[in-house]
DNA sequence: ACCTGAACACCGTTCAAGT
DNA sequence: ACCTGAACACCGTTCAAGT
């Protein structure tokens, strides 16, 4: 019973990065940040712990490179349209929803901006804010607000889901901060307080959006001689 | 030479958790996040470090309420004057500062929004929210904006200081991402390209105002019926 | 060139034993 | 009630040895 079906000399999948990125991908997907390992990832490839420091130098490495993976794959698959204002919110929806099923991409994202997948994304929302009628003085904090809150509700996501992974886990996760919240001193947390309802109903995407826009907003009026707000200017001191 | 200084029974510093709190800020701050270890801490305090759980339920435990304590003097020492703008950039620019001081903390703060920090910092900026003229069924939407704005940043500001702490490393490291991104295909990169410039000589904290300034411009204009942005209204599809 | 898997150094956490 | 420190299970990484 101990004879195995043997190959013909060679094993049919060859190791290779994409293979183990891939399987890494799989797994972080399933259980979590916390479940990849290397003895996890060799079993899973059927080698030695040590074949995978063949082809990734680093678990940093391999961590960077799957969350690349998924970045890289939700930019090709981005629908930009004419409209630079589309353009900005695709993208941004794009990445949201990419680390929305990937959770643990969120994470990774910052480190290391020269990956490819990274360095396409910082593009294309650069070239949707050179397309707005930005002032060039400006386009420097615009794209950065713009990276900045995307990469922000990321990390904020990846921490969520980062507990245990599923879905009800979440709706647990936000069900128990509500109540939390709801037990706070109204003198003291009156805003907080009231958030708590809105915490269990809201629409993420929808949110997330509305900040999308409401940088957008204020990047469109604060350029406008026409509509220039007090809030550019250092109010108080 | 063996004799230790005897104390009288007692030993002076009785450990407890403010005390292990203390020790591990400081050793965060000295050697970055993978030097705080229960034995580093352990032999810090000159205790076994089994010691440490009696007082501390968990490393997660340490971390969050680490965090905490710098958020929540931050917000303590914030000067939030009369005008709601104002006290938001205030809030936001202490909430910043602080993570500056001790990056591994804008890792930490979005996990656990129950903690007394947090919350503070939380309740702060939906005053704000209230505050200005924002109607009521966008306040959720404004107050997420700005709150995964700032912790956006902050992630952001911790990733950047992860490799190694210091000052020197920051500078180094952003030359090292400026002169990659230099190299660049023009044709493919050329906002990118034109970013590596201004990412050696640029104010981080400088910058993180403009994009609450952004925010808050958005807000206000969108919510004003004198000076409505067709940014709220889904463009193209 | 590429793979194997035991070995090493190190970690968070537990727990019987002390005071 | 609080502290001690050895022990346990587990991890990333290395490396001599194989093909």
């Amino acid at each position: 019973m101990k004879a195995k079906p043997r190959r013909t000399g060679r094993r049919v999948d060859t190791l290779s990065k994409e293979r183990i990125v891939a399987v890494a991908i799989e797994i972080l997907d399933a259980d979590g940040e916390a479940a990849l390992t290397f003895r996890a990832l060799a079993a899973q490839l059927e080698t030695g712990s040590g074949a995978i420091y063949w082809h990734v130098s680093d678990k940093d490495d391999l961590l960077a490179a799957a969350a690349d993976w998924v970045i890289a794959q939700a930019m090709a698959t981005v629908d930009v349209g004419a409209d630079p204002r589309g353009a900005i919110r695709a993208i941004a929806l794009g990445v949201f929803e990419a680390i929305d099923v990937h959770p643990w991409v969120g994470a990774q994202l910052i480190r290391e901006p020269w990956r490819p997948g990274t360095l396409r994304f910082f593009e294309s929302i650069g070239a949707g804010v050179m397309a707005l009628d930005v002032p060039e003085a400006a386009q420097f904090n615009a794209w950065s607000a713009l990276v900045n809150y995307v990469l922000g509700v990321a990390g904020q996501n990846a921490a969520n889901a980062r507990s245990l992974p599923g879905e009800t886990n979440r709706s647990a996760f936000l069900e128990g901060v509500a109540s939390r919240w709801e037990q706070l001193d109204p003198a003291e947390y009156r805003f907080v307080r009231g958030l708590a309802r809105q915490l269990r109903s809201h629409d993420d995407r929808e949110q997330f959006l509305a900040g999308i826009d409401l940088i957008l907003a204020g990047l469109t009026h604060g350029g406008r001689s026409d509509c220039v707000s007090n809030a550019n200017k250092r109010s108080g001191r």
